[in-house]
DNA sequence: TTGAAAGCGCTACCAT
DNA sequence: ATGGTAGCGCTTTCAA
């Protein structure tokens, strides 16, 4: 009873083994599989229903890429822990864009955290042919070893020399939301931010000057630029202490962000907010603290998720193309020679808090 | 100037170049890598700072694993196409709770999708050591690839003979859900259900009783029979043309199955949906109309996602941990010895809407 | 503590 | 159209 039965073999299949049980050689074998133009298709067709049956699923992809250098695997580099992004409405967004084309492609994506740590044991940055990186690496020195490699590169919202780079406009969307946003207080201040990650340290709260992170590496930093100035224009200025930092762009953060902005004295007019999560946090402790919105505070977002459409007052927002942009970002890194970098339009999204 | 500098290597780096450029063994080498108590401590310390220096990550994954046979990997099969499960809630929480488990061990997961046709081309199956299986794949035959390789798996949703699996209390969340909104009805009805993947089928609209999946591979079908049996209980049934079918657990989906359902008459009192995007997709088509929820409809969802609990008014839901369930998948696959198949809880949250 | 060498499964070149 | 075969980069015995 131990032996094989007709139909479920046991035994480990190689191509060598199934090439031995057909009568042919291990060439004929990989060509069946790999170059249909080498054979015959009667020969090939009996050969791929004869692996069918004998449970041989196609050649190993380890052996494969050790002999061809290559994996056909796409790496999507991360810039933070992957927990992180699937926790982010955007995040979700682009991969859902970059996983239709590489789904359509028949191509598999591996993802890569940003950090370091991650590294030290194995070195899996070596297994995809190409990359797509979304956002700065937390710990940038991962870069380094992804240089190494010499591999087609996509970066996405922020630049790396050599590398095509796919960015949104940032400081056009930030600018006209606190422009449309002064106007409609009359040019009134005082008005606050709730940005997200301005800075390198986890601290949720106020920030100071010197903390804030480069404009070539932080669109937040980009959005930043863009509502300081817009204040400018209406003669208003966004100090250092009218600046709220938050950690990641979710509920929990924006509240305590909020909170805090809001029980400032004198108490902003207008809170611009680097995405939505915050937005839409802002606006219920805005309704805990019986703050009317858009009367007594106007508030904007950032991405324009779905929820921006769907709460109670609608929230006024950026618009930006995450899922585009994860297409287009797979688009690129498959046939980089077709493309070059690009900045893709933001567009100001007038509803009810601003 | 094409030759090396001091510390940027063109070359790529293997494992017997760097041996010989340190004048040691590849053995050595392996072993500082992967054995650090095979050599001393200090010639370790002193071959791994030279690595970094000459810029050799480590151990090419792919020589490793068609060594060892092994790769570290953990695969994660889908249920359907990636671009899917980045759509859907439940699915990134799910995802979400399994890359902090293994985020935290320094493992890393690949995605699959349970697509017959993406396996054809290439046999990726065989790259992960392990396997977490979210939900029955939509071709059912990959699962014989995947067992074929004879490796650890947990199957969550779902069960499969002689693996580990982890499920939710469908049953017993959906029949208080039912039950609990019946009471408000006085037991009268008629109630209509919003169901989710209940056919093979992705039509959206009633559906035919013997289309229905088998309870054993679709949770929705579990929840379906305990909305009945709670129905029963209050001399009610829920006939086929009561049932609305949805293919994706999103906006569109939801809107046009509940407009259908709100259109029928009699119009149903109440909306048992099988998800959180469904009820609220279900809410708006209800204001749209008119009709006041909870007064003249109620609406129950499942899943108990963050929109749930922020919508006007909130929506009566099903809990069900499914970030914890993320985590616990990911560590039974880790440990299976370790572990049994298990059901976790459900709850229902009672808020504004049944 | 270190080194020599076999071989994991496959592809691509070169023969036939 | 098909077969023989070297070697991709590594790990792991075994011997020194």
């Amino acid at each position: 009873m131990n032996k094989n039965s007709k139909k479920a073999p046991k035994k480990r299949m190689t191509l060598k083994a199934v090439a031995q049980m057909l009568g042919v050689s291990t060439a004929t074998i990989s060509n069946a599989f790999n170059r249909p133009d080498q054979l015959s298709a009667s020969l090939r067709e009996h050969i791929l229903s004869e692996c069918e049956r004998l449970g041989y699923n196609g050649p190993n992809p380890a052996a494969r890429s050790l002999r061809t250098g290559a994996t056909g695997i796409v790496g999507v580099m991360l810039a933070e822990r992957l927990a992180y992004n699937f926790r982010d409405g955007c995040a979700t967004e682009f991969l859902q864009g970059v996983s239709e084309v590489l789904d359509d492609a028949r191509i598999n994506m591996l993802l890569l955290p940003g950090r370091e740590e991650f590294y030290h044991q194995h070195s899996m940055e070596s297994i995809p042919d190409r990359y797509i990186v979304y956002g700065p690496p937390r710990d940038i020195d991962v870069i380094e070893r992804l240089e190494r490699q010499q591999k087609p590169v996509v970066t996405v919202d922020f630049n790396l020399p050599g590398h095509l780079a796919l960015n949104v406009d940032n400081y056009g969307g930030a600018k006209q939301a606190a422009t449309h946003t002064l106007k409609q207080l009359g040019g009134e201040g005082p008005i606050a931010v709730i940005g997200l990650r301005l800075i390198h340290s986890d601290h949720i709260g106020r920030i100071q000057e010197d903390q804030l992170l480069d404009p070539d590496v932080s669109i937040s930093r980009q959005r930043l630029e863009a509502y300081r100035d817009a204040a400018a224009d209406s003669g208003l200025s966004i100090p250092a202490d009218r600046i709220w930092n938050t950690h990641e762009s979710n509920w929990a953060d924006g509240v305590k962000a909020a909170r805090e902005a809001l029980s400032a004295t004198p108490r902003p007019k207008a809170l611009l907010c680097m995405s939505d999560q915050l937005a839409l946090a802002a606006l219920r402790v805005a309704r805990d603290l019986s703050i009317q919105v858009p009367e007594q505070l106007r508030i904007v977002g950032f991405d324009d998720t779905p929820e921006a459409r769907r709460s109670h007052p609608t929230i006024t927002t950026v618009y930006q193309p995450s899922i585009e942009k994860g297409r287009l970002a797979a688009m690129m890194v498959l046939n980089p020679e077709r493309y070059q970098s690009r900045v893709l339009p933001t567009q100001l999204h007038i509803r009810e808090t601003a």
